[in-house]
DNA sequence: AAATTATTTCATTTCTTATTGAACAAACCA
DNA sequence: TGGTTTGTTCAATAAGAAATGAAATAATTT
């Protein structure tokens, strides 16, 4: 994580402004707790609180990320659906915005998340049941139980993607 | 990290037994997707499988972690309310079983996280309010709405919580 | 098709975070 | 009291994750 200070911006770039600061730091924030890089969230806001759609220069610019930072952060977030591209005419560079609703951006984010993290979970489970079946007397009734327990945990966990989408549905 | 082998094992502890090993993973595939570090998920993993309280150095033996994680991660897993302590007669050492209610270990887990990340966030949107008004003319609209936005996020990211919980809880 | 600009890729570097282990402290014991 | 076991703390180190930059590729213009 090689990070220029702000003073050493590229000449040319504006300098971010105190809201632009204030909004990129609420996602930096956001994302520390999401477990995404800084980078990433650092492009999501720069788009997110700009009016028009902007060039991948802008944000290494003005967010003094290297181009590859600015590539990679912005395939992640068109990846997960967080930014689409716009073409802006007479202008060969692609331009990026921000998809800026909560119930997209927060179903596409937790799905890829259990896509990445839980794929076999369901196969472990499994397995895990059978060797539980398979252990001596006095330690498989409580692992057995402790299977069925995480398999529940399971069902619940699942019961809940759905509702969090119906909630942040709701209010816009 | 510097973590030793499976083959280095400590002499006199018992190795993993499958389903020891099918839990604990479990465990640790659940901690990389909540941003928690692996050796407090392998504890928890072995409390959790466990039918019997267990001292530290059970933990440290079997799971091949220093004295130093052990104690720190059991720190944090009391803190946490995921694990309690249970005395056992005529055995001087502390020992530790697992708190096995996803309801208290989801919202527990959830709190800390709030906690920890968002304490200013409110004021962060504040402030952000105020300065969106300072834009000039042109940008000042957008920005205001922007703001708004983010304010509504809040709102919903706030109903989300209770709802999860009272899912996790019915289930049992 | 050569030159120019835009974008991607990926080996290397830098930064962050987790783990270790040795020194310390506390509790128990003989 | 001195010795032993148990548990904690923290500076040093290792492992992992993110960012860089240079080289390759693609797209556009002249």
């Amino acid at each position: 994580m090689k990070r220029n200070s702000v003073e050493n911006r590229a000449a040319g770039a504006a300098p971010l402004n105190p809201v632009e600061v204030e909004v990129i730091h609420l996602f930096v924030q956001l994302s520390r707790a999401l477990g995404q890089p800084p980078s990433v969230a650092e492009i999501y806001g720069l788009l997110f609180v700009s009016p028009r759609p902007l060039p991948q220069d802008e944000f290494f610019e003005r967010l003094n990320l290297s181009k590859g930072t600015a590539s990679q952060g912005l395939r992640y977030l068109l990846d997960l659906g967080a930014v689409r591209t716009v073409y802006v005419a007479a202008d060969r560079r692609a331009h990026y915005e921000a998809v800026a609703e909560l119930r997209n951006l927060a179903g596409r984010f937790l799905r890829q998340q259990i896509l990445t993290h839980f794929e076999d979970s369901g196969t472990r489970l499994a397995r895990l049941a059978v060797e539980a079946q398979k252990l001596p007397d006095e330690q498989r009734k409580f692992a057995v139980g402790r299977a069925k327990m995480l398999r529940s945990w399971e069902r619940n966990a699942k019961r809940v993607l759905p509702l969090v989408m119906k909630i942040l549905g709701n209010g816009r």
